[in-house]
Parts: C-alpha cells; sequence; structure tokens
DNA sequence: TTGAAAGCGGTACCAT
DNA sequence: ATGGTACCGCTTTCAA
C-alpha cells in the first residue's frame, strides 16, 4: 500500500505531527529529529498526499492560469513567465507550486467552468490573462466568481484585461499603442489602410480599435467601416479577413492587425493575392512574438514586455510585489519598427 | 464560511451520503430526491471540495501534461489537443477535469520534481510529450517515477518520445522524417548541406540526425562533422547555429534545422548574412507549425499531425481508446512540400 | 432507495 | 522541542 505520514513517524520514531512540520518546515525542529525524519522520508520513499494536506490546511499550492488560447505562443509566454515566478519559497511541503494551465478558447463558459474548477481545488491564485469578453452578464458572473475566490483566500490577477474591483490588474495600453501603429503607417503617407480586428465584444479588440481611429481621426482620414473586419485572434482569421478586405478595397496601401498572429494570416493573404510586403502593402501588427520577427521582413510591431509582465503578474499573485496603487500597473506599449514598412506606391 | 456537502444535505433533507450520490452521478437516486438535492446545490451555491473528494476517493480530476517549453508552439498545439480530449464522462463530480499543463524546460530535474508533484496531487493521469534527455540515471529515475505513477492507478502515455514498459508511447517516425527531409534537398541537387541539431542527448534530436545521416549515406555524400550544430530548440538556437555554420563552410547551399523553430532562426541568420531563401539557401524544418509557413515561402516542413497526435494522447490516457497492441502506436511523418526549395546554385 | 458512520491522510491547536 | 488528537469535507461500505 502507499506510504503514509504516520508511516514515517513510526519509522522516525516521532509522532506524525513532528513529520509534518519537518516536511513543511515552518516550525523549529531539532537538526537531529529532523534528519531522523527525512532519513525515514528517504528510506520509504513517501511522497506527501496533496489532497489530504490541502483539506486540512484549507488551501493548496495550485496557481490556475486562465488563458483564452494555448496554442497561441502569446500565451504560452505569458504562462511560462508566470510559472517561473510561483516557484520559490510561501508554498506548503517543499515549496512547490504547481502551475495549472487552463486554456478557454475565448468561450465565456469555459472561463467560468476553470473557475469553479480552481475554486473547487482552492487553488492559492488564479491568473486571468488577455482579453476579456465585454458581456454584461458573463462580466458580473466572472466577478461574482471571483470575489468569492478572494474571500476564500484566493489570490486573483488580471493580466491584459481591464480592472475589476475583485481584484489586482496588470494592464496593456492597448489603445495606446494601436493608435501609434497607425500613426506610423500614416506618417509614411499611407491614407487606405484594412483594419483586421480582433472578435466583436472583447475588451482588446475594442480598445485596440479605438486607438486605430482615434489616429485616423487625428489624420483627418475618414474611417470608412468596409475597411474594417472582425475575426478571431488566430492565423487563419487573419487570412480570411484581409482576403475580405481586399475584396471590399483593392487599392489599400496597408494593412494593421489586431495582434501579431494574426498579422502572419495577412501577410499570407497579401501573397497568395500576388501582393508583395511591403513593396505592394504594408503590414504591421500589435503585439511582440518571436516568431513574427520572421515572418516578413518589413513587419512592424508594438513592443510588449510580455515575458516581464507576465512575470510581475506571477509575483503579483503570489503576494511577493506589492500590488500597485489602486490594484492597477500599467504596462506600456514600446513602437519598435522593424526593417522598413514601405510608403504607399502610388 | 464556505458551504458544505453536509449544509446541502440539510437544506435538502437528505444525507450527505445521498448529496454525493447525486453529485456524482454513479449511482441511483430518486428523481425526485436528486431534483431537491440539486436545487440545494444550487440555492447555496455550493462548490464541491476538491481535495477533500480527491482524499476520500482516492484519486483527482487532474490530469499532468509535460512540455519541455511551454512557450514553443509545438507543445501549445499538443497541450491544446490533450486539453480538449479529457473532458467528457468518467472524471469525478460532473466529469470535469482539469489538464494541468506543466513547463520542463527540458530540464531532466524539473521533469522529475513534476511528475513528483502530480504523483502528490494523485493525477487521474500524465502526459509526457516531447523528446526524452537521454541520460541513463535520469532514465531509470523517470522509469521508476513512472512505474510508481502507475501502480498508484495514474494512467501514463508518452508523446513523442521512445517507448518505456511502464507506459504506453505514442511515437513520432523521427529518423524516417529527417531522413525524406535530407533526401528532398539532395534530390534538388544540393551536396553542401548544413545541419541544424537539437540539444545533445535529446532523443529527437539523435534519431533527427540519424535519418539525415542515412540519407547523407544513401546518396554517398560525406557526412563532416563541422556541417553539425547542436543547439537548443528554440528561435535564437537556430540563429546562432546557423551562424556558425556559415562561418565553418560559407559555400553551403542548404539548412536542415531539426525542427520549425530552429528553422526560424536558421532563415534570420541567413538573411542577416545578406542571403536570400531559397535563391542562396534553402532551407528546411521538421515538424508543421502553422506559423513556419508565413516565415518564408519555400519552407519545407515534414508535416506532423500534431493536433490528432496530442488529441490520440488524450484519448490514450483517459481510457477512451484502447492502448495499441505493445503498448505503442506509431504516428508517421507526411512530407509536405511548400512552394519550391531552389536547387543549388552553382 | 436512503441513512449512519468509519475512514482517507494531514494539520495545527493544546499540552507537556 | 515534541506529542496527542480533534478536526478538514467527502466517499463508501453496511444496514435498514
Amino acid at each position: 500500500m502507499t506510504v503514509t505520514l504516520a508511516d514515517v513517524a513510526a519509522r522516525a520514531q516521532v509522532s506524525p505531527a513532528t513529520v509534518s512540520r519537518v516536511l513543511n518546515g515552518n516550525y523549529p525542529v531539532a537538526t537531529a529529529t529532523r534528519e531522523r525524519v527525512l532519513r525515514a522520508v528517504d528510506e520509504l520513499d513517501y511522497v506527501l498526499n496533496g489532497p489530504a494536506s490541502a483539506l486540512a490546511a484549507a488551501t493548496s499550492d495550485l496557481v490556475g492560469i486562465l488563458v483564452n488560447d494555448i496554442a497561441d505562443p502569446f500565451f504560452g509566454i505569458m504562462a511560462s513567465a508566470i510559472q517561473s515566478e510561483i516557484r520559490g519559497p510561501g508554498g506548503r511541503a517543499g515549496g512547490e507550486r504547481l502551475a495549472v494551465v487552463c486554456n478557454t478558447g475565448g468561450s465565456p463558459e469555459r472561463e467560468l467552468t476553470y473557475l469553479t474548477l480552481l475554486q473547487r481545488q482552492r487553488a492559492a491564485a488564479v491568473v486571468l490573462t488577455g482579453g476579456a469578453v465585454e458581456d454584461c452578464a458573463h462580466k458580473e458572473a466572472v466577478g461574482a466568481k471571483l470575489s468569492k475566490l478572494a474571500a476564500a483566500g484566493t489570490r486573483v490577477v488580471l493580466c491584459g484585461r481591464p480592472p475589476a474591483p475583485e481584484a489586482i490588474a496588470l494592464t496593456f495600453d492597448n489603445r495606446g499603442g494601436a493608435q501609434r501603429l497607425t500613426e506610423h503607417l500614416i506618417g509614411l503617407g499611407h491614407r487606405r489602410l484594412g483594419y483586421v480586428a480582433g472578435p466583436e465584444e472583447r475588451t482588446t479588440t475594442r480598445h485596440r480599435l479605438e486607438g486605430h481611429r482615434a489616429a485616423l481621426a487625428a489624420a483627418g482620414i475618414e474611417d470608412d467601416p468596409r475597411l474594417t473586419v472582425h475575426g478571431g485572434y488566430d492565423r487563419r482569421a487573419g487570412y480570411e479577413a484581409t482576403l475580405e478586405l481586399l475584396r471590399r478595397e483593392p487599392s489599400l496601401t496597408a494593412v494593421v492587425a489586431a495582434n501579431d498572429t494574426v498579422a502572419l494570416g495577412a501577410c499570407a493573404a497579401l501573397r497568395a493575392f500576388g501582393l508583395r510586403i511591403p513593396e505592394d502593402v504594408s503590414v504591421v501588427g500589435f503585439d511582440d512574438l518571436p516568431f513574427a520577427i520572421d515572418a516578413v521582413p518589413a513587419l512592424t510591431t508594438v513592443r510588449l514586455p510580455l515575458a516581464e509582465a507576465g512575470a510581475r503578474a506571477g509575483r503579483i499573485a503570489m503576494g511577493r510585489e506589492e500590488p500597485p496603487p489602486g490594484g492597477i500597473a500599467m504596462v506600456p506599449g514600446e513602437l519598435m519598427v522593424r526593417g522598413s514598412t514601405g510608403a504607399p506606391r502610388d
């Protein structure tokens, strides 16, 4: 049968309480005793029972990370950064925390389901990453869940989505970044810009679009609604949206994509159309994904220190860093131009 | 305080046992009773206590997925597919399983640590993805851990690494794929091929390299050791290894990369050197990542049905699919040529 | 079909 | 510094 703490106690000739104290290291234990216990642990090849421990202590070592699309490197980088931040002291039983990466696929229902699952597991912390769905009912449901989680002692962090009273937030400057991206193209002389937006009803989609429109307005360019096409935050969506843009307005000289993954799809569509980048059409994308660098020499991106943002989220989640004033930290975008986005042809 | 199962029982005027049976749905309960219980659950907003449940039932709903690099889309795709496969009936309390994506970073120690953590959590299943480290001691340690996990009722699946007696394996044809990749270039007339290998002591690295060498040998091309450079499975490593290759042999006409991410780095390095792809140098990579498609029109890849492989791993992990004969299933690669890898210049 | 009650394996308070 | 021991909340025989 499986070895229990009592077995270890018996072998080390101490009480279960002492073994527990040694294992958790949060209580003074005589050195000789500790060694005896550790030896017994080793000899019996004892492994702590997580559920039992979590039950008794009313908390677990799990840290939930909700992402909209785990196959998107954007979230992989975030998750990676958070994960590398949650290790270290403070956790139970050896200080090892387990990151639980949950893939919501952008679905509101699954988001709630996962939050319930994490609540059920008595997670130590929960980090929600990426844009949030802008649906009133859903927003309320999530808010209620987060409140309950927080009340139960789970630390809650929002990363890349608007702040909420229930949690600490780490936000990106989506509006500002998008605005500067479009300004950059306008500065090069572009006037007919296609915009490949993200999914409707997503905060990131709306904010970035607002930034784009602000830049157009500031330059006195009419905002033709036909030049904005919505779709998912994936490559295929970028591909199809761009084809649609070309159908609607074959003479456009630049395409702004709501994120890098979408930008890749846009590039593919342009090429499929026989257009060269950036000689015929310039393409810019939001975010700063390593792989996008190679997609096309002239890809321009707004650099978001994603890894750093993720690391900060992790630190905040684990309570190592003082929550920012008002519970909100803003991570500004930093414009980065790679190669040259060409000037318009005609 | 938090609502417990006993509270629900009291409100529904039944015993805790009945509530438990309703929640787990694995026992006959009168319809009227069930409804009364469910109403109480709803009214009290009851959430099952996972640890308590796991403790009593001696098993949990957690499914561990070990990946070498969560920021690499390759693993994101795998994890995503597995995650979407593990839902459904069979799990405890509502059939909802929680995928735990663990990022080992390719480190043997962390791999073992995570396995221990999952063992501690009494995980329902564990899926190890990607190439394994080829160190005898480590291999033994992992084998021992897996045996214990299996003995404790955890299903163990290996996906993309060599089979082991302790588990069911789902393998890729690394040797064959790599061989055909190189054969393809040789067929185009290339004779001076650089090979950007993965990290040393990794099964995938060795097998793909073996395939490459087999192709060279079959074509009667000398295997110059200077034309093989090792590095990590990331973009930066591919970049640096390619620079090193160019330094050693400026006249090479093609580069074979051990995976797509590395291929991207190789492309970047060639461009930094002022070389055009594929006019000056052809590049091919292993795997089939969506983003790689856009990196350069002529990128050639070996197509691995990653999502399907991941899904199968998930199914096997959950016992929905019969383990393959001998516990091993082979997922063959399928050569896919995109655009044209050019013939050598001279 | 339902209830009673004995664990499951630790934790942490209270003693000593 | 260490031991004794009530719980933690749910599952699951065994009875009724």
